[in-house]
DNA sequence: TCAAAAGTGTTACATATACACCCATGT
DNA sequence: ACATGGGTGTATATGTAACACTTTTGA
């Protein structure tokens, strides 16, 4: 009934035929310009899909951890190290790559894009912030990687405050505010929004002030990440509104 | 900067060096005795973990979809087809497997195991239950994937009712609250687990009771599926109790 | 003085939690 | 009669949702 020599789990000897595929790793890097959540494209030079839109992605060395390969795209691309990189899942379809039995490995990673703009300008990688809004078709399945990495930042927003981690040092409640409703693809009420942000004792008001902005100026904050990290231990944060 | 021949999203030539890893599917399978949350292991033949435990799994076909493969096993192991199966992650260290590069996509189904003995009786593969409160050491890097599928399946059962995957067509309120009390690994309130649930309106009310029991039978009631998946549809559930 | 965004409280409603006793059956 | 699990309601606390006006700045 099963064939026990094809069995990985329970033992197998080294079997050719199944060890001519390759992994890949997706990276979706979000980014938010203060008003619409970005994410990073490039230009696609693979024949079947020329010039086409593609995610940042790359095949995993052979002796290289996936997480590891991530982070090396992510490096390669942005400059930038010790990103926040989670995760999102596995897509296997057979024909998913015109080359070969590829499958991919996709990730979210969430990045500062006025950093990026620092740290990129040696790299000159064609790479351009696109509204996740105004997405059109990618190649490959490259819109279903997108799609199932929105779903799970917002899923993780609900419950982390990771959102900080597209803005920079400082903000403001509005900023943050307008971050989150990017997020969500929702708009929330500002006064109900306040109130819940700062209930969750992860903001640090640094009685400061904007400058230089044609209206009342707004206070800046930053996130308190010793705090957030011991209220993860306690337990779950609860961000629906 | 960037080595675009190796980039394989934005156009490459086969590169054989790449293309020597394998991919298998790790299944957990979920089952529910009326008082534990079990898990299907089986022997490890693998000369490397020889007579250790470890979870169902199989390399994938280089002509098959990672779902398929997945199905594919528990069709398998359990004789069972239209189970619900769900993808955790992929994991993908380096030295994971002595074989070879081999990464593997974690699954987690929820079957019941009323079904599996009558299906499987024809399977002599010598897989067993085991409780997931006294799950040992297992092979590879086995527990990691076990801990990571639990997790997922509480986040699951939190915001979707399919814990039903795991009971039979006709069950009791107690032994829904037993089988979600194992998945969440704490206590319930009964009264108001039962209020939740039958607020939820997924349960139906057989009008049926109990037989042959030493103590005052309880109702029985079933999963009516069509109503969840209108609740699918309209907004999310929320069990958290 | 105008435009533009900042900032601020209260009330109604819904949901979550805590908690203890009587009931029906088989032995 | 007793042991076993089945079944039920209420009060309180907490969280969520809805809602509009005044303030401060630069132009």
């Amino acid at each position: 009934m099963i064939d026990y020599k094809t069995n990985i789990n329970t033992g197998l000897k080294q079997i050719d035929s199944y060890f001519k595929s390759a992994f890949s790793v997706d990276c979706v890097i979000f980014g938010f310009d203060g008003k619409d959540l970005k994410v990073l494209l490039v230009k696609c030079l693979d024949e079947n899909y020329l010039g086409q839109t593609a995610l940042i992605g790359d095949l995993v060395d052979p002796k290289e951890d996936l997480d590891e390969a991530a982070y090396r795209i992510l490096k390669n691309r942005t400059g930038l190290s010790n990103v926040y990189l989670e995760q999102v899942k596995a897509f296997g379809r057979v024909n998913r790559h015109p080359t070969g039995r590829v499958i991919t490995v996709a990730y979210y990673s969430l990045i500062n894009i006025e950093q990026y703009k620092e740290n990129s300008a040696s790299y000159n990688n064609q790479a351009s912030w696109v509204n996740v809004q105004e997405v059109g078709e990618l190649a490959f399945d490259h819109n279903g990687i997108l799609e199932a990495s929105r779903d799970s930042l917002k899923n993780k927003v609900l419950t982390h405050p990771v959102g900080f981690n597209l803005l920079s040092e400082k903000f403001t409640l509005t900023e943050l505010q307008n971050l989150y409703e990017a997020i969500l693809d929702k708009p929330l009420d500002k006064r109900n929004f306040r109130k819940k942000m700062i209930s969750m004792n992860v903001l640090v008001d640094l009685e400061e002030m904007q400058k230089d902005v044609a209206h009342r100026p707004a206070r800046l904050y930053s996130f308190d990440e010793k705090r957030y990290e011991q209220l993860l231990q306690s337990r779950n944060f609860n961000f629906d509104s």
